[in-house]
DNA sequence: ACCTGAACACCGTTCAAGT
DNA sequence: ACCTGAACACCGTTCAAGT
């Protein structure tokens, strides 16, 4: 016979937390994740959670960490550099697509873990294509800025899209109706390429800018 | 003799609590801008200020726009496109590093008034550096998510400057020497790149990213 | 038409008290 | 060592009531 019996099936852990912290983040965003709703789900008290993390904060980067370290399984192989890059930004492209809330979250993140992973491996890659050792360092970080400006801009859309009610093609149709509408002297380029908003494929832009840039560094 | 003596010297008015917004943005951050706050430098109560301002968001939608409005007015001046890019990615670059929450405001914004400020001028150069019609898009918003990506990362880091007692150099050396003391075999590039962290200009870093998406386009 | 300020429904975080 | 839950010091937003 046991003395002492757990409160629960599984007692509090960081990992609970982080999972669960997880699950609430990817039900109802960023807003959607407080301590009270979390310790709902972890059937405890709020308080209690401050036993296992910091404060939110680290919650968070806990989180996007966690996330990041499975989206980024990506199979290096040894293919050519260039197309690792490529594969490495789609999974994340593809990661933040799924999870909106990364995106947010991610850009107000300095240079601490979860970045790194992005920044290393992508790292790796531009010494592979040989770039010098003086400039590996602004390569790398123009591959990582130009791959985390994308993800905010598809974040934040992924954001409106919720508000207006799902549907992508709506809100694209919307956003290219108030560009149309926009004073002519004034937005001649923005009003032309209204058109192009609306057909658009994010994926196949984004990886258009990617390739821009690997020309760049290897024209 | 007036009947009607206006209780402050200026009625409450848009421009009014715009101008008190950003000043309190720039006194103190997202974080230091709150209604109440916001109440007392206009010397009114919290809820008045709803009447010229639907919530917050809007409030920090036209506090961005104003100073994109002011920051933005680059001398266009015939010079060839890619140095019209160049001057607005720097004007733009400048900005931020002046107002750090200009920065993480403008990551949460649609492609509203505030992003188009800077999308249309880009998008002028990129269609005067001859790019054919259907990749002006494609080509304007790679531009525009690397400068977004930057000023993203730009901002995180004042954010943390800040709170580690401003001192950039100080900073990146804490940050530089917690990538020593990484795992070499996890993070073997960035270990390598710890030293040019060190000594790495942001500004000359951005416009390197910049130039290499130029040469990309018109190589 | 515009302003007031109390009230509402929340937050993150702390901490004495329990087990 | 770990958990509880009330309490603290905030938020954005609303709204009856005033002028």
């Amino acid at each position: 016979m046991q003395k002492n019996t757990p409160r629960r099936e599984y007692g509090l852990s960081r990992e609970r937390i982080i999972d669960e912290a997880i699950a609430l983040l990817d039900i109802s965003g960023e807003s959607g994740l407080t301590f009270r709703s979390l310790a709902g789900r972890l059937d405890t008290g709020a308080g209690a959670i401050y036993w296992h993390v910091a404060n939110k904060n680290d919650l968070m980067v806990a989180a996007c960490d966690a996330v990041l370290a499975r989206a980024l399984v990506v199979p290096v192989a040894d293919n050519a550099p260039q197309d690792a890059i490529r594969a490495l930004a789609l999974a994340l492209f593809d990661a933040i697509d799924e999870r909106p809330w990364l995106g947010e979250v991610l850009t107000r993140m300095p240079l601490q873990s979860p970045m790194l992973r992005i920044l290393e491996p992508l790292g790796q890659q531009v010494r592979a294509m040989g770039v010098a050792e003086p400039q590996q360092f602004a390569v790398a970080s123009a591959l990582l800025n130009y791959i985390l400006g994308v993800s905010v801009q598809n974040a934040a859309n992924a954001q409106i899209g919720r508000q207006l009610g799902g549907d992508r093609a709506v809100l694209l149709g919307a956003v290219a109706d108030a560009w149309t509408a926009l004073d002519a002297a004034a937005y001649p380029f923005t009003r032309s390429i209204a058109g192009q908003l609306r057909e658009h494929d994010d994926r196949a832009d984004y990886l258009a800018g990617i390739n821009l840039i690997l020309r760049g560094i290897a024209p």
